[in-house]
RNA sequence: GCGAGUGUGGUGGAAUCGGUAUACACAACAGACUUAAAAUCUGUCGGCCUCGCGGCCAUGCGGGUUCAAGUCCCGCCACUCGCACCA
């Protein structure tokens, strides 16, 4: 990158326009033309306001896919667009590089995970570079270089330091035939995906970071982020699941391996006169105890382990118990119940114990039904219709029954006086609780970063001091599929420490480590001096635009919040949240086809080989696949997959259309966060109407010179129109780029206005001035989308200057004037005629207009007038009867 | 199961703050040009009734609020995303 091209040189004269619309040719000559000018290279500038555009960046998996084309196409459009207002834009790229399908990859291969990674990422940056995304590629990093990762074991090490990471056992799914721990996702129907072993859930050591100890204030600050989609801070409220409730102490009626009580918690002490029974999870210290000597408890736990551990199967697989015979005391009452064993109580979430109560838990009913526990009513709810505890529970608040001294208190009441008593007799206590968990970040996987850790020889363990950083992952390997090869290698454990033999951790990070500040690295990608140069990481962040998938909407975006936090809290950066604004694009979907094989199996076939024969009424009758002339099922409109054959290759459309087609048929068929349905047609729509412009400013060029002035009073009424419509079209798709981000409308509106200077005659000198001026309108407010075709017309058109840093138009309001508006009228509710009113008519004058027409006057007979509503400039409504 | 969304012509979608439902585009149909086809251009295009003017019905289903509801409220149905080791 050694000298700097001299900036936006006058290189390219204007040539002779050819008549023809060639893509291929033009979107090469301006890509060349961005590289070679540096366009998007971009530095800290503290005399210009910056604007911080970031797309979620990609897990490098082989080629692009739709969804990536989509997600690019948005932050380019709003980067490029906010660049036209005269911002400093920052628009990076880089590569979400370690992850689990590179060892899958690997093993399929007999090659290195990195290798894989690397080539993958190199045919990747090609194609984001075909489509002329303007990312700063002088910034592109990579989370499995040893400079990235260095950086994230050194702030591991900070976070023990300061007591936010710790040591715990958790669950994983072995898988006792490979021997190894497997993914969720690699875990099907319990079997593993490889082996077909049932799958057992099995404790291990593992580091956890403290993310509850920031629960508060993540839950705080969301609402300081009023440009977040309402429902993803709604969804990562109900995730943190903040309560108010009461630590309960059961008493046990014998005492068990030395506990003398079970505790649990509870979000309503007012139904605690309603327990009849309690549930431990398998892995109590109390179930282990009870268990030893008791055969079929030890069954029970057996079969509870190879169970699924993930939330959703919890809540939806049958719930089994068994009664330990352990009696458990009612604080309240000292009522003797029975403690059972249940598979859908889990270790890891609160205590491991629950108190059931099947009268006001729907979940604890069904349980006491299926063993035939008793259901107590202990608080009566108003309702039409009576509620029925033989028929499901009632989840309800209300008044207290069947309760003592507590009957006629509200729930509300309840709770502070069973509080208060359980509290007072040393039992409870009222505490604030959290559905969030810590962040388990330990990985027995191999293509990951290491997690700085060194295994003391007498046991324990610390942190790899910052000489000894970064550890780095060995990228030469073996993959067998089976072990990790950081694990395989003793040579690669052994380290030293001050002379001393320590052995290096072998798992490796949870890969939404790297993604949780990639963002904040790529104000600094070179800063090899810490973890983030504060100078340019404060200019640039916080990220002003966030663009992604709604799937993240939790996990990824939460920890990133956190991240920041952390970082803040390290003194690297001043705010205290890393995305200002933020936007969750939907998903990519096409048309699917299958053949059914024989034992009903269905066989995929590819859309792009699929005919479809209409009736006369453009209705699908039949699909056939081309090349045999079967007829295919359709399986409807579904997310891109593979599983479904139904992907659609970026690089094979851009090809055949061009960049811009690609990306303007991705900006016009649907809203951002709305999916969008891909459909071959439509894209040669887009096609079309590029074609139609390119031919526009042709026609429009060989028409002759333009009027040097446009003056407004010597326009005809139609070149008057015109230029209305165009500065209402500009004042439109400002609001829908900017306020709204709503690109389909704003393209919509363009179109129109294309359709409206094609109908103009350019026969005199002003009419052709109006042509121009609504032309260079649309090239400018297009370039954002289509900037292959609008950087080739733009000088043909007279322009001056880089079109990239050309001004965004501005609205004349002189053209918008009119002197009269169209109203409807309506009598009831229903439209009964159209009116043509002055625009500073009175509301009487309007009125009386509405009420003069012949078709308002026929349903106005035989009815009394009431009243009549007029609402300015939109319509009149006569209401009679 | 829990949390969050979505549902409008043959299709993708528009209607932005409760105010004219179906903008823009695709498909289809008809016509022009052409030896022919493609491309291009012009026109028609929610359903039903009507020669026409015009009328009645229609925004997943069922209720409600309002002068006025695709939009707000209540109850259903269907589909999608997330559920902590896929990214």
């Amino acid at each position: 990158m050694a000298g700097t091209p001299p900036h936006a040189r006058q290189d390219e004269t204007p040539q002779p326009m050819d008549q023809h619309y060639h893509p291929q040719t033009l979107e090469q000559a301006a890509q060349a033309h961005w590289q070679q000018h540096n366009s998007f290279a971009v530095e800290k500038d503290d005399s210009r306001d910056k604007f911080y555009c970031l797309a979620m960046f990609p897990y490098p998996s082989g080629k692009l896919h739709m969804g990536h084309v989509r997600n690019y196409t948005i932050t380019d459009v709003i980067s490029r667009y906010q660049r036209m207002l005269g911002k400093n834009v920052l628009h990076p790229m880089g590569w979400d590089a370690f992850g689990l399908p590179a060892e899958n990859a690997a093993v399929q291969n007999k090659s290195a995970p990195a290798r894989w990674t690397y080539e993958n990422i190199a045919y990747m940056k090609g194609q984001l570079q075909s489509l002329g995304f303007g990312f700063d590629w002088s910034r592109e990093l990579a989370t499995c270089q040893p400079s990235y990762y260095r950086w994230e074991q050194w702030f591991f090490t900070r976070l023990y330091e300061k007591g936010l990471v710790y040591k715990k056992m958790a669950t994983v799914n072995w898988d006792p035939v490979d021997q190894t721990v497997l993914a969720n996702e690699q875990v099907i129907d319990g079997r593993g995906w490889r082996s077909g072993a049932l799958v057992e859930r099995r404790e291990i050591p593992q580091w956890f970071i403290k993310i509850t100890a920031y629960a508060e204030e993540l839950l705080a600050d969301l609402d300081q982020l009023p440009h977040w989609p309402e429902q993803v801070r709604t969804m990562q409220r109900n995730w943190i699941g903040k309560s108010r409730g009461v630590e309960v102490r059961f008493a046990l009626a014998d005492h068990i391996a030395g506990n003398d009580h079970i505790e649990v918690y509870t979000t309503r002490p007012d139904t605690l006169m309603g327990v009849t029974y309690m549930c431990l999870a398998a892995e109590h210290p109390i179930t282990r105890a009870l268990a030893t000597g008791n055969p079929e408890l030890q069954a029970f736990i057996e079969s509870c382990k190879t169970q699924s551990s993930a939330e959703a199967d919890m809540a939806t697989m049958e719930k089994k118990g068994l009664d330990t015979g352990l009696k458990a005391l009612n604080p309240l009452t000292g009522e003797e119940v029975p403690v059972w064993v249940a598979n859908y109580v889990l270790m890891e979430y609160g205590s491991g114990a629950i108190m059931a109560v099947p009268g006001h838990d729907q979940r604890d009913w069904e349980f006491a039904r299926k063993y035939q526990l008793p259901i107590r009513q202990v608080v009566a709810v108003e309702s039409e219709e009576p509620a029925d505890i033989n028929e499901a529970a009632i989840t309800g608040k209300g008044t207290l029954v069947n309760s003592g001294s507590f009957d006629g208190l509200t729930s509300d009441a309840a709770f502070t006086a069973i509080a208060e008593q359980l509290q007072a007799e040393g039992n409870g206590r009222v505490t604030t609780n959290y559905r969030l968990r810590d962040w388990g970040v330990s990985r027995q996987r191999y293509w990951g970063a290491p997690i700085p850790m060194f295994n003391l020889p007498g046991g324990g363990e610390i942190p790899v001091p910052a000489h000894k950083l970064p550890v780095i992952l060995p990228e030469d390997v073996q993959m067998d599929g089976v072990i990790s090869p950081l694990k395989a290698d003793p040579d690669w454990r052994r380290d030293e420490l001050d002379g001393q033999p320590v052995e290096r951790e072998t798992d490796t990070f949870d890969t939404f480590m790297e993604s949780s500040w990639y963002y904040a690295r790529y104000t600094c990608p070179d800063f090899d001096e810490g973890m983030l140069d504060p100078e340019r990481a404060n200019y640039w962040l916080p990220v002003d635009q966030y663009v992604g998938g709604i799937e993240h909407a939790i996990l990824h975006l939460l920890y990133a919040r956190f991240f920041h936090k952390l970082m803040r809290d390290e003194g690297l950066v001043n705010s205290s949240e890393p995305f200002e604004s933020l936007l969750c694009q939907g998903m990519v979907l096409a048309e699917s086809f299958y053949r059914e094989g024989e034992s009903g199996h269905k066989h995929w076939i590819a859309p792009t080989e699929v005919d479809v024969e209409r009736d006369e009424r453009g209705r699908i009758i039949r699909a056939v696949e081309r090349s045999t002339g079967e007829e295919v099922v359709s399986g409807g409109v579904t997310k891109m997959s593979k599983s479904k054959n139904n992907g659609i290759d970026p690089h094979a459309t851009v090809t055949t259309y061009g960049a811009d087609t690609v990306r303007l048929f991705t900006m016009f068929a649907a809203p951002p966060e709305q999916t969008l349905e891909w459909h071959e047609a439509g894209v040669e729509g887009a096609s079309r109407f590029l074609r139609k412009l390119w031919k526009a400013v042709h026609s429009h060029l060989e028409a002759g010179e333009p009027a040097v002035v446009l003056e407004q009073d010597s326009l005809d009424e139609e070149q008057r129109q015109l230029r209305r419509k165009t500065h209402e079209t500009i004042a439109k798709v400002s609001d829908d780029f900017g306020r709204r981000q709503t690109f389909n409308t704003a393209i919509a509106a363009i179109m129109e206005l294309s359709n409206d200077v094609a109908r103009l005659s350019q026969a005199d000198a002003a009419g052709r001035a109006v042509v121009r001026e609504a032309l260079l309108a649309v090239i400018r407010m297009l370039s954002p989308i289509v900037p292959h075709i609008c950087h080739h017309l733009w000088p043909l058109l007279g322009g001056r200057g880089e079109l990239l840093d050309t001004a965004w138009p501005q609205v004349d309001s002189a053209a918008l004037v009119r002197d009269t508006i169209d109203m409807a009228v309506q009598v009831n509710g229903k439209v009964r005629a159209q009116i043509s009113v002055a625009v500073d008519a009175d509301k009487p004058a309007i009125e009386a207009l509405a009420l003069a027409q012949d078709n308002v006057q026929r349903f106005l007979e035989g009815v009394t007038l009431r009243k009549v509503i007029v609402v300015p400039g939109k319509l009149v409504n006569i209401v009679a009867n």
